[in-house]
DNA sequence: GATAAAAAATGACATTTATCAGCTTTTTTC
DNA sequence: GAAAAAAGCTGATAAATGTCATTTTTTATC
């Protein structure tokens, strides 16, 4: 198995913190695990006891509204950790995390980070930060959700995934969300979704090739997700 | 001036970790301001350089939509901490506070936070503990804006009012919001959260005596808010 | 590569929510 | 306590979004 020692991965995140030792120590506890697309990483509700970091591919992160529709809180990708808050506040999942793409995961048990966290300073506040950081980013989503259209999400959302995510050589986005997963981002119905990503098409603000989206024109999705 | 060590407030925070070594030097620079009803206490963008803690009344804490429009992200009251977010990311804050009655508060300049933070584990622990509770909050709130009705939305919003705030001796919510307030934290119109208001109290779901709310029947309210 | 199943797309229509205008009530100010 | 300002309320209407039914396209399966 490999090393977090020798990580890469690592570096992305809070586990960058920690020391030589006790990378060695969490290393030999570890385990890896391969997630097939469409898989289930965790469930809502359910206890982890640990953190997964992500070194290769996209998830999903979403949870159930009492409507019975699935939202996507956020998407995490090779890098981010996963499962920190719930770990933190001891309470069980509040989302269910599945895989985009195949996924290839780390798992470190509860007690390793607790110990962790408790002996070294510079890594529980780098995760403080972490968790600071995902504060605001949240607070942002809450303005948008409630006072955004859902036109103004989109385009929001495309510009995101622009931002945040690589491309094929090809130029599309290297996720390939379906339709589904999209209204789930933005939070409207599937047919809404459509809709709009259609008016975007023909007004060539992006191309459409069945799953590979491109963005054409970030300038013109900007405006129109701040409201012109 | 009063003395943190002698404080009820500051059990409500992480501040009760602190040891009474360290709450005897923050007492000695910490400053005591009284804000009047409707006056900003910060303004997004601004560096805050310390930590609010609030010894008595209410505030709302909002962000300014690209619309133009105030979000309500939440209500903040006695024995809250404002600012540490903002703090522990380095960054501005990202929200203004504005009082919503007359305020106490004290306010502990940054580098003293600090230092705890750096020294004291148990702290470090439980503002670790508070951020990640805020952020299943936020998951919360985001699913909410997301996948429910303004109506929905309103019903829960009467309801969280209910069941976190005191009432008056009459029985009224204690904390006496405006219309344009009531609007804010659901996101909608001013308009349309009247109108729902008053079929709420058409349906005798709820008594409403100039800007007093008396919940009359949380159990129905708790049905609208979940989708019935 | 034919068939079945799933996903995507489109139209028609219903519902929700926003906007604007006008009116009434409450609060503030002098 | 009268006048002005702000907040609250209501109706009419427009715009945004959701829902349901149907068709087309893509993907999976044997």
């Amino acid at each position: 198995m490999s090393k977090c020692e020798q990580c890469i991965v690592r570096q992305l995140n809070s586990l960058n913190e920690l020391t030589k030792d006790e990378l060695i120590r969490i290393s030999a506890c570890k385990t890896s695990k391969v997630i097939k697309k469409g898989e289930i990483l965790f469930n809502e509700g359910e206890y982890i006891n640990g953190v997964f970091c992500i070194k290769d591919g996209v998830c999903k992160v979403t949870k159930m509204s009492d409507n019975g529709r699935d939202q996507i809180i956020k998407l995490v990708k090779k890098g981010d950790l996963l499962g920190e808050r719930s770990l933190i506040s001891e309470e069980a999942a509040n989302l269910r995390a599945t895989a985009l793409n195949d996924l290839e995961v780390c798992f470190i048990p509860k007690e390793e980070i607790v110990k962790d966290l408790k002996q070294n300073n510079n890594f529980t506040m780098s995760m403080l930060k972490e968790l600071a950081v995902s504060l605001r980013e949240a607070d942002d989503v809450i303005v948008d959700m409630a006072q955004k259209t859902v036109k103004q999400r989109l385009a929001e959302t495309l510009l995101y995934l622009h931002n945040n995510y690589t491309k094929t050589e090809n130029g599309a986005l290297e996720i390939q969300l379906s339709r589904d997963d999209i209204a789930s981002i933005i939070g409207t119905a599937t047919e809404s979704a459509i809709r709009l990503l259609s008016s975007f098409k023909k007004d060539e603000l992006i191309k459409l090739k069945g799953k590979d989206i491109f963005i054409l024109n970030p300038e013109k999705l900007k405006k129109i997700a701040e409201g012109f």
